[in-house]
DNA sequence: TTGTGTTTTACGACCTCC
DNA sequence: GGAGGTCGTAAAACACAA
């Protein structure tokens, strides 16, 4: 438990999950939400632990071009550090693998995968179908994700390093991501759609307003692949 | 426990763009 | 032709009610 929860209380104020962050130590880093409203999304002072996002905004334009120029997120030597409650803390060092692992996925991904990134056909392995990723690779994803729905080449080449994640599990990852986002999407204008076929006009809740914010989200994603190619 | 529904990785097929 | 997009799907991981 997780990541998944805390980013779904926080961005999507869903409340089934439990997170127990005293068997979590290392999710201190991150010790309060910092997306308190997915859909309306507002980088503010609650971003004030999130340094490399600050100073954009998470808009359906999907932040400025010079993302690209932003130094390398953690650990590459630049001395970048995330402030966390105000105080600066150092990167998340690629090399605590014991913050970025449950366990270690890459392994038997190296297996399954191989270097050339098949082994006969078969890129399953029957010993783990897939991993799971630790809490502060979800985390660093969907901040990242926040910021842009579509990585570019850099970012996801370096996301991929400080994660100790392939650039195609990055690449994957926001696919995943981004379907996601669209099937909530669908589901919340099925939803709005029916309580406004069952029930009589009403003022739009604040989760209905999100809603159609949401959806120009999405639906303006078609033109974001060639905005973002546009920066490389 | 266990059964069941949901979420999360990962892939293949197909499409578009350069 | 290659890279990366969506869409659909498989199966592991997970949450939770009974």
């Amino acid at each position: 438990m997780s990541v998944s929860f805390l980013l779904d209380t926080a961005m999507y104020g869903n409340p089934a999950r439990h997170l127990n962050l005293s068997h979590q130590p290392h999710l201190n880093v991150y010790p309060s939400a910092p997306y308190p409203d997915y859909s309306g999304y507002h980088p503010g002072p609650a971003l004030g632990n999130d340094l490399h996002h600050t100073g954009s905004s998470w808009s359906p334009g999907f932040g400025p071009g010079s993302r690209e120029e932003w130094p390398p997120l953690y650990g590459h030597g630049t001395g970048h550090s995330l402030p966390v409650n105000g105080v600066e803390v150092n990167s998340i060092p690629p090399v605590d693998q014991a913050l970025l692992e449950r366990e270690e996925p890459q392994d038997w991904m190296r297996r399954a995968v191989g270097p050339t990134g098949n082994t006969g056909g078969k890129t399953r392995t029957k010993d783990k179908y897939r991993v799971v990723y630790s809490d502060v690779q979800r985390l660093e994803l969907e901040k990242e994700f926040h910021f842009s729905r579509y990585i570019t080449i850099r970012r996801k080449a370096e996301l991929a390093g400080a994660l100790s994640l392939s650039e195609r599990q990055v690449k994957i990852w926001f696919q995943n991501r981004r379907a996601k986002e669209r099937k909530m999407n669908k589901k919340r204008l099925q939803q709005a759609q029916q309580s406004s076929t069952s029930t009589p006009p009403s003022m739009p809740t604040h989760a209905s307003a999100t809603m159609v914010s949401s959806t120009n989200n999405a639906l303006m994603t078609d033109n974001i692949s060639t905005t973002i190619k546009e920066e490389y």
